[in-house]
DNA sequence: AACAGTACTGGTAACGTTTTCAGTAGACCA
DNA sequence: TGGTCTACTGAAAACGTTACCAGTACTGTT
């Protein structure tokens, strides 16, 4: 009597409706609080509802309503902790807005991005928080502009494409103080290992460590600048030619926490003690900067800010805000043991 | 006249079949590539495609088809390295097989991952992986069970749930292994500090632990044990504790990286020198691991493998396998200089 | 007593696909 | 010439919702 109806796979409205004895329309309207429906009616669909194991399908909701009340996510790369925290504020600031996140990773690899995007545009999300792992890519770019939804950027800048929001990092600020700093230790041979130029952070940081350097009227040394890509091998055999050279550095700067595995693994292959043979900084801290010996020093960002930040600006946007905006997040030199006054012979 | 149409927002199939002259359903068998359909039409089609811009939408397609060729992923933690390798690993192998992935992350919050469960059951996933924050949740199990499709679970054992196929590590090898080697260099006063009782890795961690010290007839010393979360604060804590007892341990596991960041917090307050004053053995290995100084042996595994086991799993089950199985991934035990032998006094 | 208003409820047409079922036209064979 | 076969195409019915448009039955007003 009790268990008239066993749960049973895929109960759908219709059979909510005939098990309580109303129309389809009225079953809808209950489990949409639709303001013109008697308690009564509440009562006995939610009864009819529990009695039949009914589950909304969010695929034929969002087909009729037009909107998927989702957003997408493409991490280019969410094996970094760093990500971990944008994904974390931008997934807790949506979530109070009654939107839900697909979070998908491009693994850095442009192509995937491309593949991302179309997927989730063609699944049919309301707004799309990204950034891309090459911010030239033509195939990015198309994509990207057939997508009629809001977009925001995470530290990119994709050329001839303007209609998206940005949250963008103080790289090139958070780079001049950790340069100034090395350059008022008497450092001059200081080495930059990057990733792609292709990538905002790397030219702004860039441009931060040029402009330490020509406020003091020096010469930036180009021969110690390394560009490739923001993974740790990189790191490594890039710290290696570096020390390998004739008139290797007295200090690196390590452009991200991934390369600074491998610049460490290179030190210490290469016999250098961190601090006391070569000054040391890197960007964005980690548990393995804080930790070392001597703890290294850090550009450090909020990252859970920047993605509160970026679902912000997309709830903006989606809420009918029509003029893209940009929102900057500082950054802040965390000094630790690992930057030395250079020793003059 | 050869931009007759300009692409426009939302272009359906009905508009693509208009604009070639052709049904609706032609179109359709173009895009799904039938057999049936000649070399003429598939010309016409794909170019009134191009014309009118269209785009295929996946909510109605996966609506009539019935399946959503997307499998979801719940992270009980996005922030450790370690999920991203296990995801990399799942998203190739579902890749291969033509499904997409969804995921999302649950915090540790056990809560959540009743919500995320529920959602993405709603979203008619085809199937899910998951690695559960609680295993004795009751709505969590509620959840799950009212899933038809299949799950597999990454090194969790949810009780009263026995139709999902499921990924383990071989926690307790890996686990007696460090304690036998700990035991072996004459540590008896070993502590383990790890996460919550109810998952998996940590009840079997345990029996490993235990194991080693039945081995040899010793005695588990239980005042050493510490079970909380896997969290950095909580490794700290723990450790801090563990030092102002009176008989403090002369060797600590620490049963995840995070912890273990927590665990070399509280070393380093309390001036404790990793290997010489104190032995130390993690799990998981991480770049905070290889580069510590000295070095920390771990108890290592292989995450993107178990990631593709997973989805090996699942997609057994999604063609069809009907009969739940396990898949076991091994440990092994990296030796560095954080394990010293016992200095007797 | 007729009317307007209120508070609901039911039927039905969408949403954009896929799939089944009939058809049509030509080719081939006898 | 008629017939069966093959190769393709079109119409229409689903899939599970939501939203609109009419109802219906009261209640209150004049």
């Amino acid at each position: 009597m009790e268990h008239e109806y066993v749960a049973m796979k895929g109960a759908t409205m219709k059979e909510v409706a005939a098990h309580a004895g109303v129309a389809l329309s009225s079953v809808s309207r209950v489990l949409n609080n639709h303001p013109d429906v008697s308690e009564a009616m509440k009562r006995q669909v939610h009864d009819a509802i529990a009695a039949v194991g009914y589950e909304p399908n969010l695929l034929a909701s969002s087909l009729r309503r037009g909107s998927t009340k989702t957003v997408g996510f493409i991490a280019s790369d969410i094996s970094n902790p760093l990500f971990a925290e944008i994904v974390l504020g931008a997934e807790r600031r949506l979530d109070e807005a009654g939107y839900s996140m697909v979070l998908t990773n491009s693994e850095g690899n442009p192509e995937r991005d491309e593949t991302m995007i179309r997927l989730l545009r063609r699944r049919r999300i309301d707004g799309l928080i990204l950034s891309v792992a090459d911010e030239d890519r033509p195939g990015t770019i198309a994509e990207l502009s057939k997508l009629a939804e809001p977009v925001v950027l995470i530290d990119r800048e994709v050329s001839g494409f303007h209609t998206a929001s940005a949250v963008f990092t103080d790289h090139s600020g958070g780079m001049r103080a950790a340069s100034e700093h090395l350059l008022s230790l008497g450092h001059r041979r200081i080495a930059l290992i990057s990733g792609a130029r292709s990538l905002r952070p790397v030219r702004e940081r860039l441009k931060g460590f040029e402009a330490a350097f020509q406020t003091r009227s020096l010469q930036v040394p180009e021969d110690l600048l390394r560009f490739g890509s923001f993974s740790a091998p990189f790191g490594q055999q890039a710290t290696a030619e570096l020390l390998a050279l004739d008139d290797p550095p007295t200090a690196i700067i390590s452009g991200g926490n991934l390369l600074l595995t491998g610049v460490l693994r290179a030190l210490q292959a290469g016999q250098r003690s961190v601090g006391r043979d070569i000054s040391l900084i890197s960007c964005d801290d980690v548990p393995l900067a804080e930790l070392h010996t001597p703890p290294i020093s850090v550009v450090d960002r909020d990252a859970v800010q920047m993605g509160e930040a970026a679902a912000s600006l997309l709830l903006e946007l989606l809420a009918g805000g029509d003029r893209p905006r940009v929102a900057e997040v500082p950054t802040q030199l965390l000094l630790r043991g690992s930057t030395q006054s250079l020793v003059v012979d």
